[in-house]
DNA sequence: CATTTTTAGTGATTTAGATCATCGTTAAGT
DNA sequence: ACTTAACGATGATCTAAATCACTAAAAATG
């Protein structure tokens, strides 16, 4: 785990503090002092990133990779609430409507994040109102994508929700109809609330039916129709 | 459906803008403004309150009484996402995160709610940071507590999805051991993700192993601590 | 107040998917 | 390179809860 800490002699500089996305909002000035609330760190796969119950002092903001948010229930049993790439925050809603994380993160793979104290982050958005709006709009995205989450893990059945994950793999995590995963099966089962023995199947019936070619973790969706209508049936 | 609006002649009155919880960080000139935009409803039990793919133009803050905030899936399934009681606000995510509403809203009884444009709650967040501020703070609260649900959903079984019903009545909505329920059994089966008739006989196996009192509406729970124990273990 | 509709409650049956068990295969660690 | 552990894959079995099919009790409606 390499670990940059920014130190008073590059306290001029404002590297850590991305010049895209959300942090356009900022001023120079709100962009330096941000920077001295701010760990840069790199996560290997597995990498532990915060756990649920611990006092929730970072905020997390993706630069590369992948992040799992996780919850574990009782036994040995996880759920996992999003992934997060690059440009994407996780512990937003602990650090604001908690003082412990609510959840764990964990690295998928390997993974470039900024820490963010949020005592920092708290000081700009009590004065930068642009800056606020944004979080909102991101929070209120947040609502709602768990929210069709929850819908679907109360209302769908397997292949509905294995539909649900291609398209969420292939609309908003890899952004293609040919990725591959880094995730385990395993993995890949806690993101739709179901076990990796249920996930194969699922997966191997749509590769029969030619819904997909699945090789390992090679996966190319054959037809995004299908796919739909399997996601809207349920 | 008895409907006030706020008129010219009336401008000067801040009377609908409530002198408590989040309203309290508005200044006197924000009020005034705000209530320009603000419309007070009185909803009767099933009337609807907005609907699910409609332009999302307002935003709801409950004043007395009870709705539910639910979305409609596959066939006549519906789950309920939340219920929102006096001070609580509805539509606030699809206000900020799409122009259309992500879910439906109904009273579940007589209920009085004010009925905010967004564009004047926007102008009032572009200005007051603590007031921003807090509703980042709310609609943390919200991602964490649609969070817990998730992991409720994917992993608690009956019984402890009905006793963490029994705890979200007891200590959130009617915040006593002992309530009447102006839910429907079906109504309280759409929030824990099951069906009616499965409901009626969990609660029904709580009422003989005497964890509650069940008759009708009227519950009454008897063992907040085998309650608890059943939500733990799931 | 009679009638239609909605809600509550039970039993019998079915089923999706979890669980258990096992085995190659791939990857990791020594 | 060898050993150990993690992962992917399949089959057999089991079970929680959905579904179906009713009856009874309340509420709403005319």
């Amino acid at each position: 785990m390499v670990h940059f800490s920014l130190n008073s002699e590059y306290n001029n500089s404002q590297n850590l503090i991305p010049d895209d996305g959300i942090f356009n909002y900022l001023t120079g000035d709100e962009k330096i002092k941000l920077s001295l609330g701010v760990t840069l760190m790199t996560f290997e796969r597995q990498d532990m990133i915060y756990k649920q119950n611990m006092p929730s002092d970072h905020v997390v903001y993706v630069i590369s990779g992948l992040i799992k948010v996780y919850s574990g229930g009782r036994g040995d049993r996880v759920i996992c609430i999003k992934l997060a790439g690059p440009g994407s925050f996780a512990a937003l809603s602990s650090a604001y409507a908690s003082n412990l994380y609510m959840n764990s993160a964990a690295a998928i793979e390997q993974t470039v994040a900024l820490m963010i104290r949020k005592e920092n982050l708290s000081d700009i958005l009590k004065q930068n109102n642009m800056f606020s709006l944004s979080i909102i709009n991101l929070m209120g995205k947040e609502i709602l994508d768990i929210s069709k989450k929850l819908v679907t893990f109360s209302m769908k059945q397997l292949p509905g929700r294995v539909a649900d994950l291609l398209r969420y793999f292939s609309e908003e995590v890899f952004k293609s109809n040919e990725f591959t995963v880094s995730l385990t099966r395993q993995e890949m089962a806690e993101l739709i609330g179901t076990t990796k023995e249920s996930l194969i199947r699922t997966l191997n019936e749509f590769k029969n039916d030619r819904i997909i070619d699945l090789d390992g973790k090679n996966i190319k969706i054959l037809s995004n129709d299908l796919i739909k209508v399997l996601s809207e049936i349920g």
